[in-house]
DNA sequence: GCCAACGTTGGC
DNA sequence: GCCAACGTTGGC
């Protein structure tokens, strides 16, 4: 896998879990219902098929980064946009110039084990991910190739204590 | 359950 | 266009 660019997506995994992904069909899903500025920028001009997405489980006990995906399609509207019934319905976007984007996701492996929030703020070369930031609400954030390494080396030894 | 941050909504 | 109210996110 290229590592020049990487991501990292957040995701409650009440709602959708790593696991769930693994289990999906081609181990795909597409990344739908992202309704933040910043985030569909980056969907949109930003990820292309190949870059290397790390996948965080939010609101659990601990937070943490769970497995490695990866940008599985060039961006496309997400049509959960203009689904009336849908959550995610925008009633005021254009059809031909939608808000909203969309990829395709795809798993590639689940860590080994968990590299936590907490451990990632502890390490002295991971604690300027932006993720570690204190409140920061983004569900799609950039990864610098230098953490992505160095996070994926961390995940295949015991965390320090 | 609390609360800080921050985006959105709506009255004016 | 301002800004207060409100809703959502997400760590703790």
């Amino acid at each position: 896998m290229p590592m020049e660019r990487a991501f990292l997506v957040k995701s409650e995994p009440s709602t959708f879990s790593f696991d769930d992904l693994l289990a999906a069909p081609n181990a795909t899903t597409p990344w739908d219902g992202v309704r933040n500025h910043q985030a569909r920028h980056m969907i949109r001009d930003e990820m292309r098929p190949g870059d290397a997405v790390l996948f965080y489980h939010s609101s659990t006990t601990p937070p943490g980064v769970v497995g490695l995906a990866e940008v599985a399609s060039e961006p496309r509207p997400d049509p959960t946009q203009f689904d009336p019934h849908h959550t995610g319905y925008d009633e005021g976007s254009p059809r031909d110039e939608p808000r909203w984007y969309l990829m395709d996701v795809r798993a590639v492996r689940a860590l080994p084990r968990i590299v936590t929030l907490d451990e990632i703020k502890r390490h002295e070369r991971l604690k300027d991910m932006e993720v570690a930031r204190r409140f920061n609400r983004l569900s799609v954030m950039r990864v610098d190739p230098a953490h992505l390494t160095l996070l994926l080396d961390l995940s295949e030894r015991q965390p320090a204590v």
